[in-house]
DNA sequence: CGTGTTTGACCAGCGC
DNA sequence: GCGCTGGTCAAACACG
């Protein structure tokens, strides 16, 4: 059943820069962030927290070096404004008067000031220029890359299908239901844009805001029950990727004229999920939760708990919980959803983390007509590596992201379970890796808490991924490059945090508000 | 009393 | 059709 694995493809994601410039781009969020919880960010931290927007909006459209620092004359003008008067200093080199003596002095420094403070605008112009060229050539080798993996996709659309047995369906078509041994690409190919997302929002929100309202009516069921099909296996995925896959994906048929609701079920259905040592019951990610059920699955003797994000009513967001069975101490969390209200600094960087793995998922797997070609291209983009710390799980009947943190630190649980692709953080790559993976979810991300879906229908959003070709996701990647920094920055801080968090959650009460605290207490078991 | 958790029951999809 | 499983509901319960 369970097909060889296919050689890990992995995503080379550097959380240490690997760059000439050791610097971090400033940190994206709106609001100011918690200079304690970034210690990323600080270092590089040189724009106002309104400029980063500017400089996410440069870096999407070509990133012109020259209007970042633009920014930073700014400072300058308003200092030379100051000296605007400056000459007469000059003028006479003495003035009688001890206290328009005082006055040129000042004057002088603020001179020097200003020099020092020009230079250093030079400075970051040429780390800017840098930068930006780096970018370049990094997202140069990121198309050519694809287009390679593109051609090669197209002729060999289920190569990573071990048995060959499924591979009659070669497309999303007929694959589902036989995907025992189908990998990824099937996976992707089902999914949604992620950034239509909103309309699992508005559905579930409707549908599932209080718990009353649930209907079992068979329109609801459409959603739900698109999710309620998980194989046994799947169980794996969720709680201790195990192993094996029968993957048995949820009704995606799209032969149908269906295709598109099913499209947007499965959207909501892309998961994240994070693995990280903590003995705490939950780990720490900023937001509230509210249990709603619990059940022993499968395969793993360890509980897991169903969760629902209550920061806002009728958010779609659910996590499960779990402990992953060869090893207890690692607490596997599934997110699920995007949330539909802001969030509190505290849960942006894991909510922007997650929802962009989702979202690069989704997209990636929505952008080209042929979702095997784009799995292929998601799993095959990432560079060969030693250690996973992210993978693309294809055994799922979801897409699902996992990021895993216990690896960090010494590499030794699980390798992704048959048909996962790791997705390596490689310290060997440059950072801009992983934002190309996920960074297409970042570019609507900045909208709104990095989580918030846009309203396609209210805001005609720049890249309406659902239609794009394939191309579109590579050029929205290609943004997404450019203003990954953000993403690079929220995932250092989820990590950061996580890493952290999973050895003072006990003191932090995860950091959360009371309701993690109850939560956590109670959950398990 | 309000809020959150626990837990048995229910539902739906899939395999046999 | 039955059984298994994952996911969810909702009444009962616990806690502050």
């Amino acid at each position: 059943m369970d097909s060889p694995s296919p050689p890990p493809l992995q995503f080379p994601v550097n959380l240490n820069s690997t760059l000439p410039h050791p610097r971090n781009s400033p940190p994206p969020p709106p609001p100011p962030p918690p200079a304690a919880h970034r210690p990323f960010f600080d270092e590089m931290n040189f724009f106002p927290s309104d400029d980063k927007s500017r400089v996410l909006s440069a870096s999407h459209s070509n990133l012109t070096p020259t209007k970042l620092p633009f920014n930073v004359n700014t400072g300058l003008n308003l200092l030379t404004t100051n000296s605007c008067s400056d000459q007469s200093m000059v003028d006479d080199g003495v003035s009688p008067n001890p206290e328009e003596k005082r006055v040129k002095n000042e004057r002088a420094v603020l001179q020097a000031e200003l020099e020092r403070i020009n230079s250093e605008n030079l400075r970051l112009k040429d780390m800017l220029n840098q930068v930006t060229s780096n970018y370049q050539t990094l997202q140069m080798q990121f198309n050519t890359l694809i287009q390679t993996q593109k051609t090669e996709d197209v002729g060999d659309p289920i190569e990573e299908n071990p048995d060959g047995s499924g591979g009659g369906g070669n497309n999303n078509n007929n694959n589902n239901t036989n995907i025992s041994n189908k990998l990824v690409p099937r996976q992707f190919m089902d999914l949604g844009l992620a950034t239509n997302t909103e309309n699992d929002e508005a559905s579930m929100s409707s549908s599932e805001g209080r718990s009353g309202e649930r209907s079992r009516s068979p329109g609801n069921t459409g959603e739900v029950a698109s999710s309620k099909r998980q194989s046994p296996d799947q169980s794996s995925n969720w709680g201790s990727n195990n192993n094996n896959n029968n993957n048995k994906v949820p009704k995606f048929s799209s032969s149908s004229g269906k295709e598109v609701d099913q499209t947007e079920a499965t959207m909501r259905k892309a998961r994240v999920s994070v693995r990280a040592r903590s003995e705490a019951p939950m780990i720490t990610d900023g937001c509230q939760w509210r249990k709603y059920g619990q059940k022993m699955a499968k395969g793993n003797p360890c509980p897991r708990a169903y969760y629902r994000c209550t920061m806002a009513l009728g958010c779609p967001v659910r996590k499960q919980v779990q402990r992953c069975a060869e090893d207890k101490t690692i607490l596997i969390t599934t997110y699920e959803g995007n949330h539909n209200h802001p969030l509190p600094p505290a849960a942006m960087a894991m909510a922007s983390t997650t929802s962009s793995a989702a979202r690069m998922l989704l997209s990636g797997s929505m952008s080209s007509a042929d979702g095997l070609m784009n799995s292929n291209f998601l799993a095959r983009t990432l560079l060969p590596c030693s250690s996973s710390m992210a993978t693309i799980s294809a055994s799922a009947p979801f897409p699902t992201v996992t990021l895993d943190l216990t690896q960090t630190p010494n590499p030794l649980f699980q390798r992704p379970a048959t048909g996962h692709f790791p997705i390596p953080f490689a310290a060997a790559a440059p950072p801009q890796t992983f934002p190309q993976i996920f960074g297409h979810a970042l570019y609507n991300q900045s909208k709104f808490s990095g989580l918030q879906m846009s309203k396609d229908m209210e805001a005609p959003q720049p890249p309406p991924p659902p239609q794009n070709p394939f191309t579109d996701t590579l050029s929205a990647a290609g943004a997404a490059i450019a203003s990954d920094p953000n993403f690079i920055a929220a995932l250092a801080t989820a990590m950061t945090s996580l890493i952290g968090g999973s050895h003072h959650q006990k003191e932090n009460g995860n950091g959360n508000s009371n309701v993690d605290n109850k939560t956590s207490s109670n959950s398990q078991q």
